[in-house]
DNA sequence: ACCAATTTGTCCGTATGTATG
DNA sequence: TCATACATACGGACAAATTGG
C-alpha cells in the first residue's frame, strides 16, 4: 500500500536549538536571569557545532529572550516591552496602515489611558507632567522641541496610567503619531490649542478627575484628526512619513 | 587631562551585517519581495565570512524582515502582524502583567473594535459571526470547544473592524484572554450569559448599530472581570495561566 | 594589580543534500 | 534529465577580551 508520503518537516538544526531553549524558558525551567552554558557546551549537548548553536542564539537574541549582561555571559531575559513596541511600529508602517486606522486605535487607547492616569498618577509623574506643560508653553517657535514635548507628554500620561498592556499598545503607536505631527504641525501652527488641551488634561489628572481627563483626551484626539485633514492629508491613505 | 574614556561600542560584525540590511529595508532601497544576494555574495561585499552573514540573517529572520519563499531564496518581507502579536503576548506574560492590566486594556480596545465592526463588517464576516454564535449555542458541554468558539468570536469581530492597528493590540491580548477564560469557566458554568451577550453583539453588528455593539461589548467585558473574581482569582495579581 | 584560563567573535575549508534552470 | 548553485552543517583554528583567582 502506498503510504501518504511522510512530509516530515525539514526543520533546520539552528531552529531546533532555539526552539529547545525557548521551551526551557517558557516552561520555567530557565527563568529570567539564569545563565546559559557556553557555546561549546551547548553544541555538545545538542549534538551540533558551535556555528549552529550561535545561529540559534541569534534568533533568541533578536526576540529578546536572551541577552548578554556581560560580554562573555549569556543569560535568559524578559523581552523589553519597548523593543516589542518598536517592532510593532515598524510592522504597522510596512503594512501601510492608514492614518484612520492609527487614529481609531488612538481614540480607543489614549482616553482610557488618561482616565487611568488620573486614578493612579504618582506625585513624581504629576510633577513631571507639570514641568512638561510649562516647558511646552515656553517652547513656541521651535517645531522640533514642541513636538518632542508633545510626545513626552503623552508618554508620561502612559506611564502614569500604570498599565503595561496599554503602555505596550500606546508605545506601538507613539512614533507614528510623532511623525504625523511633525508632518502636519508646520502647516497648522495651532500651538495654543494643543497647549490648552494638555493643560486641561494635566489639571484633570492632578485633581484625580478620571472622566474629565478621559474627555479632554478624547477632544485632543478629535482635534488631531481635524488637524491632519486641514493640513491637507488624507486620513484614509497610508501614513505620511 | 583625562578625557571621558571613549566608550567605543564594540559592535559585533554579525550585527553590523543585520543593521546594514535593516537600513536598506527601512530606507526603501530594498522593498518587500526583493530578493537578497546569496550568502557568499554578501560575505564578500561586507568583507566577512559566510558564518557571520548567516548569524546576521538569523536576526532579521526572527524579526520577520526577511524570509525564505523557497528554500534557496532569501527575500525581504513585511513582518507578520500575528508574529508581532505573539511576541507581545509572551513579553506581557514574562513581565507578570496582572489581570487588571489586561482587563483595562480590553475595556479600551474591545468595545471600540465592536463599534467599528458594526460600521464595516462585510457580509461574509457577518455570516461567519452568525455561524459562530449558533455553533456556540450547541457547544454546551465541551469546555474546550466553547472557549475555542469564544476566542473565535472575538477574533472575527476584530477582523470585521478592519483596523490593523487595533487588531495588533487585540491579538496581543487574545491568547491571554483565552487562558484566563479556560481557568475560570469551569468554576462558573455561565455559558448562557456569554451566549446571550455574544448574540446581542452580533445582532448589533448585523444591523449596523455601532453604539449598541460597543455597549454590549462593554457589558461583556465587565462580566468577564466579575467572573474572574467570582471564580476566586485575584485581579491584581499576575495572570493565572 | 597581575596572570592564566575561559569564552566569544571570526575565519577557513569541506561535505552534503537539494532546488533550480 | 542533469548539472550547477546554494543553503545547511561540520570541524578546526586563532586572536582578543573577559573572567576569576
Amino acid at each position: 500500500m502506498d503510504l501518504p508520503v511522510e512530509r516530515l518537516e525539514q526543520v533546520p538544526a539552528y531552529r531546533k536549538v532555539s526552539d529547545a531553549l525557548e521551551n526551557l524558558i517558557r516552561t520555567g525551567e530557565l527563568k529570567p536571569g539564569a545563565v546559559l552554558p557556553n557555546e561549546t557546551d551547548m553544541a555538545d549537548r545538542f549534538g551540533v557545532t558551535r556555528a549552529t548553536v550561535r545561529e540559534g542564539i541569534r534568533l533568541l537574541e533578536q526576540s529578546g529572550l536572551v541577552d548578554r549582561p556581560s560580554p562573555k555571559r549569556l543569560a535568559v531575559s524578559r523581552p523589553a516591552l519597548g523593543s516589542i513596541a518598536s517592532q510593532a511600529t515598524r510592522a504597522l508602517l510596512m503594512h501601510d496602515v492608514t492614518f484612520s486606522e492609527l487614529w481609531e486605535a488612538l481614540l480607543a487607547v489614549e482616553p482610557a489611558t488618561a482616565g487611568l492616569a488620573a486614578r493612579r498618577a504618582t506625585p513624581e509623574l504629576v510633577q513631571q507632567l507639570e514641568d512638561n506643560v510649562s516647558r511646552m508653553a515656553r517652547s513656541i517657535g521651535s517645531f522640533d522641541e514642541f513636538i518632542q514635548l508633545d510626545v513626552e507628554f503623552h508618554d508620561l500620561v502612559g506611564k502614569a496610567a500604570g498599565n503595561r498592556a496599554l503602555l505596550l499598545a500606546r508605545d506601538s503607536f507613539s512614533v507614528l503619531v510623532e511623525r504625523s505631527s511633525a508632518a502636519m504641525l508646520p502647516k497648522l501652527m495651532t500651538f495654543g490649542r494643543i497647549i490648552d488641551i494638555h493643560t486641561a488634561i494635566f489639571s484633570a489628572i492632578k485633581r484625580r478627575d478620571e472622566n474629565e481627563a478621559q474627555h479632554q483626551m478624547h477632544r485632543h484626539m478629535v482635534d488631531f484628526k481635524r488637524g491632519y485633514e486641514i493640513a491637507g492629508f488624507h486620513a484614509d491613505q497610508p501614513l505620511v512619513i
